[in-house]
DNA sequence: GCCACCTTACTCGGATAAGGACTGTCCGAGTCGCTAAGG
DNA sequence: CCTTAGCGACTCGGACAGTCCTTATCCGAGTAAGGTGGC
């Protein structure tokens, strides 16, 4: 999995505390990271419609919706894609033995079982908002990271 | 996810359907694959002891343990690794407003969501075997299946 | 007829190149706010 | 004092190289079976 996925995920979490367009270059300062990669990245979650560019003076990246309206799911898929880990070639229908067209009325078994697999990663990644994160590191600090956070964004 | 991983599976399947030692040709041809790309990956397979290989003449690939012993996870962990996709490196830490050691007693929130997104998907892994898949792919074909694959085998 | 040995062919295993994807970087197009001049 | 035109600087967006991992391949070490010669 793309490591650009963590730092959207870390960018989502810092955009929902803001009331403002936050601007590429301040959030790869916070996280301490290349300005011009993350910029790549965020334009991933541009395309898929999770944030709002605004350009010009005083711009930057605000979220389309509420935090808990956009799921971490939605983060990853915008990121790293929404294809598949797993592709069934049709190995079956080749060889000495191919299958027949009966038997490929239903989809290959090892292809429903990975995809049931990655049904269920995907259930658990969409019962997370990105307000979760947001409160969870919230509760992480004692009440205080939300607040230094926002404090660290007006200045 | 390495393409790998589903040859794996279909000679796991056919591996098991046999019962004297099944060479890397026979699979190769089977599946109409490269026959030294596929070797690699059994040998993942012998490296994490799901099989056992024997040389010389007659030789091949048998499994160590019966069929309904080996889950479709232990094949897709053996050949694509058990590292998990998402690694966590720690953004918290870094920038203007480190997390304390304090904060960084527990795995970050993002870190702990995708882990319970793998975990869910290896338990959905975990819960089917190799017995099962044959057993399906017996169903598909009307009970014809297995037995033609065998007769193969045999010949 | 039985045994030991050798030949033979077949098996897996690791070490070795080529291609594609992720990582990292740069500069250009567009836009908003500020300033200053004019009415 | 208000309007407006211009300027400037800041923003995002797509196009361009570097590096690591997956894919694909080869040949060598080792082994078991089968045949052959001797006893």
């Amino acid at each position: 999995m793309s490591a650009g996925v963590e730092w959207a995920l870390h960018c989502c979490v810092v955009i929902s505390q803001a009331e403002e367009p936050v601007p590429a270059a301040r959030l790869a300062t916070f996280h301490e990271v290349s300005r011009t990669y993350l910029a790549k990245n965020l334009q991933a979650l541009s395309r898929a419609g999770l944030v709002r560019t605004t350009e010009g003076r005083d711009g930057g990246y605000e979220l389309t919706r509420s935090a808990p309206k956009i799921s971490v799911l939605d983060v990853v898929q915008a990121v790293d894609g929404a294809e598949p880990a797993f592709r069934c070639t049709e190995i079956r229908r080749r060889g000495p033995l191919p299958a027949t067209r009966e038997m490929c009325q239903r989809p290959c078994g090892i292809a429903r079982v990975m995809a049931a697999a990655e049904q269920a990663w995907r259930d658990s990644l969409a019962s997370v908002s990105v307000a979760a994160l947001a409160a969870d590191l919230d509760a992480s600090t004692g009440g205080t990271g939300l607040e230094g956070l926002r404090g660290w964004l007006s200045a």
